[in-house]
RNA sequence: GCCUGGGUAGCUCAGUUGGUAGAGCAGCGGACUGAAAAUCCGCGUGUCGGUGGUUCGAUUCCGCCCCCAGGCA
């Protein structure tokens, strides 16, 4: 029988609250690995609670980077983690260790596997033109605009999605290259054979479960502190940051709109919505990926994974 | 016990002069290449409390029963 050489990396993937980390420190103590965080609102400085990240315990049972090394005014992005990502593996294999990336962020998992194009980054003022290009031709003249010189991305887009359409209209401008065409040059960070990926699986119903549990302990524990620290950094209403799960909810009831208890429960809706999102994604994007289920106990077991070697 | 109001989607409710019903919220499915915890698209998911009756046809009208809320005792 074949025995297959241990991954250079695992990749773990899943939902929030599904108990990624704790698995992620689990596989990282058995096999001697350092973790890399793959989740892009853990990678801020702020909202160490709000964003769930490794706390002490772990951080100082083993080595964890990316965890908090975005300040919230950066435009951090998939590109930059993926640059900060290589880094990290690369250093990781050179003290002869395996890596262990573990995030819900699928999209920067895929970068990891499947690769980005490299595309240089656009100057605000394009972005601000594409913007407002947008705002004053509507979307169907827009649209016909981009068809010109992106007619794949012109059709692809989702109707109302202005996010993608200006970026489309936004790497055109700035580089004369349209983003259907970068895209065809996206070389992968990690090749196959050198890496294993899981994705964490838990029943519906005991998913939203935690995420309801969790975020009703991180308001016990502070959450509310550091929305108001958030808040008075007074940073540009397009900061990422802003868009963490929970910020909206809690600023509202810092501002004395609404109830703890209707902040409260809006961020568990939010969380559950994105949770469902996140599931959506794993299952049609990476339905090859092995799935992992909790044993009986809920506890999801390193042992399951046959670490190979 | 009597009177009144109510029982319709997971929740709050609307509605049908009798032709098997629809809003909001929740929920579900989907897209996804530098804001991805983002952004966007699509979808009512129902013994109309139960049971008899009238009727071609009852969620709707009538009888009885059950449950909930308030009032009177």
């Amino acid at each position: 029988m074949k025995r297959e050489a241990p991954p250079r990396a695992w990749l773990i993937a899943g939902p929030t609250a599904s108990g990624k980390s704790r698995l992620a420190l689990e596989l990282a103590t058995a096999i001697d690995g350092e973790i890399v965080n793959a989740d892009s609102m853990q990678a801020y400085a702020d909202l160490e609670i709000l964003t769930a990240r490794p706390g002490p315990e772990s951080t100082a049972a083993r080595p964890h980077h990316l965890y908090g090394v975005a300040d919230a005014r950066e435009a951090w992005s998939v590109g930059r983690w993926l640059t900060e990502a290589r880094r990290c593996l690369a250093d990781i294999a050179s003290r002869g260790r395996p890596a262990v990336v573990v995030g819900g962020t699928g999209l920067y998992l895929r970068a990891l596997t499947d690769g980005l194009a490299d595309i240089p980054s656009i100057p605000p003022a394009v972005r601000e033109a594409a913007a407002a290009r947008l705002t004053s031709l509507g979307e169907a003249g827009f649209r016909a605009e981009l068809a010109a010189f992106d007619p794949e991305a012109a059709r692809r887009i989702e109707r109302g999605d202005a996010l993608r359409l200006t970026r489309a209209m936004e790497v055109w401008l700035a580089t004369a290259r349209s983003l259907t065409d970068w895209r065809t040059d996206s070389p992968a960070a990690l090749t196959p054979g050198e890496w294993r990926a899981v994705v964490v699986d838990l029943p519906r119903a005991e998913l939203y479960r935690r995420c309801d549990v969790r975020l009703s302990a991180m308001v016990r524990g502070g959450a509310l502190d550091e929305v108001r620290r958030l808040i008075e950094r007074d940073l540009p209403a397009r900061s990422p940051l802003l868009k963490a799960l929970g910020v909206a909810p809690l600023a509202a009831h810092i501002r004395g709109e609404v109830s703890l208890d209707e902040a409260l429960a809006r961020a568990q809706t939010d969380t559950r919505r994105y949770a469902k999102r996140q599931l959506t994604w794993f299952r049609n994007q990476t339905p090859d990926w092995p799935r992992l289920a909790p044993d009986e106990h809920g506890v999801l077991r390193v042992s399951s994974l046959s670490l190979g070697a």
